[in-house]
DNA sequence: TTTAAATGATTAGCATGCTAACTAATTGGG
DNA sequence: CCCAATTAGTTAGCATGCTAATCATTTAAA
């Protein structure tokens, strides 16, 4: 039934998140949040939070109020940038960068439970699939013209 | 990079979602709002809000909230029932149910956007492997073993 | 029959993502 | 050199989904 498509993809998204909150639930994480801390390990600390956010494919306010709760939970820093006053430079604290060896464990384990029963060949077309969606949504807005 | 399909899915849920929001616009619906009368249309009006909130596989409150965008909208009325004075069934009203033939047409436009240049296998074996993840989602909340 | 359990609707509040609009700082053009 | 345009961060508020808890009604059990 492919007039379900849409409807399963936004149901498959949701059940994906909600089992990684699963998994990450005892490190007191949700997805937003160790999304952001892993991203944050990968560009590399000292990173605006304009860049993290492009990083992530994420708009900066969507960022922030996560960025606010990592902040109030002692996990990230934000300082300022010497070069440029308006931005601000973002960095693990101890106790983040403590959490992320868990973090990374924890997304590696969730992410084979989802993908479980899926054999290599099926996770690239999936990922294939997935891609030409987001592509065929991307230019939906400009056109307007045919 | 399989480490980023459960970001890939739920950004192209996002997309998808926004997509369609984009071909409903004219309409004055947003995705959740044509979703609901989509399924009133097809589990039959009268029905309960419990009933559609299962047939659409949402929770109640989720829908709830719709259903008072609607009704405010003058689309839809929610009338006592006979027979329980716990329930109250769900109808169109003449201008909601005009409506319906322009959301189905929308519907079937946007789908087939964001399906373009997937084969007909493609599509099924997008359907297939969504409902694996979901399967997968599922299975993951009660374990708590090995 | 009388009270406890179950059920439908609601309310309250969390977790995300977004866009629009505002502030402060930097850059660039005249 | 000064004011306009751009840029980074932020605030405000919409759109969804959820769970937890409350209220009223119905059902079931003692």
């Amino acid at each position: 039934m492919e007039n379900n498509i849409g409807w399963l993809l936004s149901r498959a998204a949701f059940a994906w998140r909600h089992a990684v909150d699963h998994y990450m639930a005892d490190l007191g994480l949700t997805q937003s949040r160790w999304i952001a801390m892993l991203h944050l390990d990968r560009t590399g600390e000292g990173c605006s939070q304009k860049e993290l956010a492009g990083d992530i494919g994420i708009e900066q306010p969507s960022l922030l109020r996560t960025l606010n709760l990592l902040e109030e939970a002692g996990l990230i820093l934000r300082k300022p940038c010497p070069d440029d006053a308006r931005r601000k430079t973002l960095w693990f604290t101890e106790k983040g960068r403590e959490l992320m060896q868990a973090v990374e464990a924890r997304a590696f384990e969730g992410r084979q439970q989802m993908l479980r029963g899926l054999s290599d060949e099926e996770r690239a077309v999936f990922y294939v699939l997935l891609s030409k969606v987001i592509d065929n949504a991307n230019h939906i807005s400009t056109p307007e013209n045919s």
